[in-house]
DNA sequence: TTATATTTGCAACATAATTGCATTAAAATG
DNA sequence: CATTTTAATGCAATTATGTTGCAAATATAA
């Protein structure tokens, strides 16, 4: 299935999102990474195709709606990764790891891993879970040992 | 003991850093208070007494030390707390929870929970954890309900 | 094809963080 | 206690990140 765009455009309309040339673009880029992308990284490959805040406004709205999430990495860069189905603009559900790798700083969105649950002190409710675990990636984990 | 002075003193030369007026003014105003402090917070408390270039490097230093470490909240606001002890420039032993308040929006640190050990997928080496737990905190959670 | 509602781009602004450098102050030395 | 050395501060300038208001452009509905 060659024809990303046609499903792209599916998935703006069903959002009730227009379909635009930046919209589609974010789209393009993010379904063609394995690990998460950097808004800086975004700003960049777009270039000049869309304004800054275009770019920043197009992610915004993917957040709200549920097609894509923010993982902010250890230096606080937003980071963004489609979502896995079941996502919607009432409920996210990406309670996954996110790994951050020292060396090459991807981030890889663990969808197998669940968060374990999680004993709190009395008092304290717990609405969401955000666990970002650092180290050495598959790969890179290879090339330098 | 209200002589947090000489101990704050102490601790700076068992570091190696000079006994100054602005850093002791930050481990001042960190120890007093219950939660992560963040670095507008921090800057807005010291005022002029200290520039924030000054700021950010003594945060900076104490961070190198393990006198303090940081917390990104989820806007990626840095938010800074009190090591416990055992942490010191060589590693760090932080891996407790944070819990992030949706109403007071403060951060804290709950010492004795801490991150379940996790499975990760063959090749990724985990360095270290960070968990975010964000909902209501026992204070919130009362006035709210 | 036109009307309407969104979306974009631009300009300006706000905040967070970093760098280089001259000045100042703390601690070490004699 | 005076002086030297080293570390830390303050200032100015710069960069990165993110936001807001508004006019112009464009996608879709009518």
């Amino acid at each position: 299935m060659e024809d990303n765009t046609a499903r792209f455009e599916k998935l703006l309309v069903k959002n009730g999102l227009k379909r635009t040339a930046p919209r589609l673009q974010v789209l393009e880029i993010l379904s063609g990474r394995d690990s998460a992308t950097s808004q800086p990284y975004l700003e960049q490959v777009m270039g000049k195709d869309a304004d800054r805040v275009t770019l920043y406004r197009v992610l915004q709205a993917f957040e709200e709606k549920g097609i894509i999430h923010k993982v902010l990495d250890q230096q606080g860069t937003a980071n963004y990764a489609i979502c896995s189905d079941g996502c919607s603009a009432h409920e996210h559900h990406d309670e996954h790891v996110h790994f951050n790798c020292d060396n090459c700083h991807k981030i890889y969105c663990l969808d197998t891993v669940k968060i374990p649950a999680l004993k709190v002190p009395a008092g304290f409710k717990v609405d969401r879970l955000n666990l970002i675990a650092t180290g050495l990636c598959a790969g890179c984990s290879d090339k330098i040992n």
